[in-house]
DNA sequence: TGACATATTATGTGCATACATTTTATTGTT
DNA sequence: AACAATAAAATGTATGCACATAATATGTCA
């Protein structure tokens, strides 16, 4: 004899992800409201809300007050990157990180820092050049510009030895993100950082951060041909 | 003289928030228990609750079962991307959108697509390749294979007239999806067809997706050079 | 000392209820 | 017929409560 259990929220997710995906629910069409989803199967309310607050976080359907519910016509195709810190993503492959400071000195802003930065007035930046490495070969190089006026503390940190994307992580969490992938041929100059022909295909990874309305960083770092980006859901 | 409003479990976010950035709770520390977070703040447990979930999902806190919750030391840095339907995505830039179908032809899957699509035996497939256009231009060509036998209806689309991609999200939702981006030189034949040089730097996105355990398509789409991916947090 | 059982604790969940909010539908007025 | 005021409907949220679950700390016994 099978015993009268609660369902739990994953439970009735569950249920009305399968109910959307064998098109029970087709795209486009309303999903019962959710009070007659919980009569039906016989849970509470919140019960229900709570697993289709899931299923709208997830872009699988839209909730509108009054509205109803609704599945969507093109599901949300959206995925979720970690964006690598070096060294985890290095260690993660079994390899031996290693870190290089190329360059580093003060200097104010140019153009493309403050546009990426929405800088309104110029700023006395901190420019850093690193590369990040797996078993002694490039793994990263990041061209990287710091704000000085935010971070002052930054022109302390001995960044031949401490990587400046770690420390500001640890040091100066930030509120804002603003993130860009693409593609681009490799520089003479970058194509010797990272062990790779002139004119190869480099992946980019551009990042600027705010805390607040205070710009904290702005970097871009190539990654040599073979890198990739992955996620699954 | 102001109204005692009742805590939203927004506020309570915004609450914690501000102190995670403001290094009341430096990373790595512990928060305090929800109760005393509610007692503190003057509101139930479960506003609190709301709140820390909401924390936990973006990657701020970890919560732990009788261990707490307490501030990550890398705070998670990950991006939601929204992976492009290039219809919407070109008409979005105002741009007029097309579509052109390059190719299409029954045949067996190669080793790259039954490796990307985890399949087993040897399966038939549709192979599709088509042209994404914005005002004329090439925007985004995909190179695409479809499982036969998940979706026989497949044979019977026009596809000179109905883009795969859309075809198969609204009438075959998935429950899986892989996803890779990467960066490549275009050869030839991908030069020409997307109107670039051969060996220009192209961004690619592969994608493969699943319902349950059956195959559906792997898609390849690589963008000219100029293409950007964004995303903002 | 070490291993295993047990208690404790913080978060997780389900439920019932009341009320808030937003958007649509209806009604009424000019 | 057009427009504004009003009602109605669905989801969203806050609360109190009881209990579930998981991880840690404690205690007991060999």
């Amino acid at each position: 004899m099978t015993i009268a259990e609660r369902l739990t929220w994953r439970d009735v997710y569950d249920t009305i992800q399968g109910r959307i995906l064998d098109a029970t629910y087709p795209p486009g069409t309303r999903v019962p409201r959710d009070e007659d989803i919980a009569l039906d199967l016989g849970c509470a309310r919140a019960t229900v809300q709570r697993a289709m607050r899931a299923l709208a976080d997830e872009g699988l359907i839209e909730r509108k007050r009054k509205g109803g519910t609704h599945v969507l016509r093109l599901p949300a195709t959206r995925a979720t990157f970690h964006i690598p810190v070096a060294r985890l993503e290095v260690e993660a492959t079994g390899a031996r990180y290693g870190y290089q400071l190329v360059s580093r000195e003060e200097a104010d802003a140019p153009r493309a820092v403050a546009a990426a930065l929405e800088l309104h007035a110029p700023a006395r930046m901190l420019h850093v050049r690193a590369l990040h490495l797996a078993n002694q070969r490039p793994y990263l190089f990041e061209d990287r510009w710091i704000c000085v006026e935010t971070v002052p503390e930054i022109l302390d940190v001995d960044l031949s030895r401490e990587n400046a994307n770690e420390w500001l992580l640890q040091n100066r969490p930030y509120s804002r993100c603003d993130l860009r992938f693409f593609a681009m041929k490799a520089s003479a100059d970058e194509a010797a950082l990272l062990q790779a022909e002139e004119g190869d295909a480099l992946f980019g990874i551009a990042r600027s951060t705010w805390n607040g309305a205070d710009p904290i960083t702005t970097v871009t770092a190539l990654a040599p041909p073979g890198y990739e980006l992955h996620s699954r859901a």
